[in-house]
DNA sequence: ATACTTGCAAAACATTTGCAGTGAG
DNA sequence: CTCACTGCAAATGTTTTGCAAGTAT
């Protein structure tokens, strides 16, 4: 990422307050709140060039890739999907010592954990008996 | 699934087979090898159905939707992606507890845990310098 | 016979790429 | 001024869907 652009700037902004894994939609979407012109190729360019460069991470969850910022502060954490309402969010923990599962022979890089369930938003919409839509 | 076709049986005789998750379109490439004139929609929609079902589990790795059996004799496993030959292995232990894990006032309803590195296949090839693709 | 299934092709999406115009340096 | 960057639209690739014909029950 070479020349700093306004859409440029909003994207990182938009990663850099979102708190969690946005897919390039949602962030083309947030992004366009402040920048209506915005088209969604620059947020895929700028997207790969971030995560090249290592700004952002890519993960991909339940089907759909997904971007968030390389280092918030604390450096390993793993991801809740909703399925209720498609979001992903940051779990603060790791599982642990999971050398133990890997078959002889194999060598362990890095792993990905994903819980999958619903969201304390979308529990409550529930238990209200609400039926809100996104 | 209600009606028992031929085309059923032989996905379904594809994923038993398999003994691997398989992404739909290896699963509709190695059934058209039973059954060319199958498409490709008929094994989206026979994957979805035995999802739906409970006799296919979806997972994704590497950016990929794949379908196993759900049951194989044990009963709940995670994955292995050896990032040098794309292949995704069966790990028979699982990471243990997890509920630990879960933001309060979240609802967990499971997990999906994948390793990643090399498989011993892999790392052998890389030990004896060998170049060998996919 | 009935109506669930299938194959095909079009549709719906998500992501990438080509291009000419725009703007950062 | 230059050339990287952007927006638009067309191109890709994948999964879904509409429909008429096929077939299990």
């Amino acid at each position: 990422m070479q020349r700093n652009t306004r859409q440029r700037e909003v994207i990182r902004e938009v990663f850099a307050s979102a708190g969690r894994p946005l897919t390039p939609q949602e962030a083309a979407a947030a992004a366009q709140d402040a920048l209506p012109s915005l088209g969604v190729a620059t947020v895929y360019r700028a997207v790969k060039e971030l995560a090249d460069e290592g700004w952002l991470v890519a993960l991909t969850v339940a089907g759909t890739m997904r971007f968030e910022l390389a280092s918030k502060g604390h450096d390993h954490h793993h991801h809740f999907h909703c399925h209720r309402c498609d979001r992903t969010f940051d779990i603060e923990a790791c599982a642990g010592d999971l050398s133990r599962l890997v078959p002889s022979g194999f060598v362990m890089e890095s792993h990905e954990l994903t819980l999958n369930g619903a969201c304390s938003a979308c529990v409550q919409k529930t238990r209200s008996g609400g039926r809100r839509a996104r």
